[in-house]
DNA sequence: GTCTATAGAAGGATAGAC
DNA sequence: GTCTATCCTTCTATAGAC
């Protein structure tokens, strides 16, 4: 069927994330896929700039998911976000310092130099605010400042995986962990007391 | 003299920064550095390693002087990181979302394939933090939490880069600002009053 | 320190048979 | 949908003259 279609997207994801766009070839894609070199052409006509914005699609889709495994089961948003920069380190430790975000790398890269690729990475993110700030607005921030909180906690993340990636030290993302749950608590009490 | 050195690194820096490490040829650094080829590896025996490292370091030097910049002339410490987060914002928007940090695109690309490299980032991060951390520690926030505001704002910053390069849209960073400037007044009043 | 030329590998992409 | 072979470009790096 179109298994191995998924599996290019999942092998892509992989490199991406590790190497990065630009350091990665589409030779080693398909090997890592176990796919048909000329498969690559075959479901991706588009070379691999599209196999690359479907990828950071697909990897958009899987990681937003994240935001309701930690957001329903906690019984308030500040012990998921706490719940999730601690699962944020725990993940960046085990895995060597090689799995943070899956497009920030991607993201950087082609911000200057691919608008294709640009547009995929910006409607990921916009679409990761958008879920977190759903959840802070049910718990009673008003819109308007629940999306700015969005963007404050995901900011965090993103720039705490820089540093704990760059320093081989996960330490950075429980600091920043500490920091949103003060930013989410602020704004809770904000809107209790005005 | 070794002016053309300095050109090459200046050059570097400027292509790392929009295009990434990998995304950077040799021979597109020596054309923007009007510099001959054979001087690239005459100044930088280790090639492009070499240079990157140079380059790393050079503009993490450069950037931290923005440190002194913003909080020399400042009242107060959240008026600093007020003032930088603005400034910041202006500066991407001025330069169409391409001048944020020289070195996060570079820092993700290498910190799972290039242990030099990735050195070189973490050293650049950590001078920033321990800058950091000197000025929020002058302003009476206890050693250990100076340092985690640090983080916090270092993360927030760069987290908002990304989120503001990829949407094209410098609010993000404004936000972060915003942010940032709960952060450290939190930690402010967390010593005033306990 | 700088020149030209080029090696040798890896990059993305395509052709044409099956 | 998959196969093998290959084209063309770009990449980093080096050789050897000046």
């Amino acid at each position: 069927m179109t298994d191995t279609k998924d599996r290019l997207i999942g092998a892509s994801a992989e490199l991406f994330r590790r190497q990065g766009y630009t350091g990665t070839g589409v030779k080693q894609i398909v090997e890592m896929a176990s796919a048909p070199f000329a498969s690559l052409y075959h479901f991706f006509p588009g070379g691999k700039t599209e196999l690359g914005a479907e990828t950071i699609r697909w990897s958009g889709t899987l990681y937003g998911q994240l935001v309701d495994a930690f957001f329903d089961p906690a019984p308030d948003v500040v012990s998921a976000i706490e719940a999730a920069f601690a699962g944020a380190a725990d993940t960046l430790r085990d895995t060597d310092y090689a799995d943070a975000c899956p497009i920030a790398t991607v993201a950087l890269e082609v911000a200057s130099t691919n608008d294709v690729l640009r547009e995929a990475t910006a409607e990921v993110f916009e679409s990761w605010i958008v879920a977190l700030a759903a959840r802070f607005g049910g718990a009673g921030i008003p819109g308007p400042q629940a999306r700015e909180v969005a963007i404050a906690c995901l900011s965090l993340l993103e720039g705490a995986f820089i540093l704990g990636r760059a320093t081989r030290d996960a330490i950075h993302v429980e600091v920043a962990g500490a920091a949103a749950s003060t930013i989410v608590r602020s704004a809770l009490e904000q809107h209790r007391s005005g």
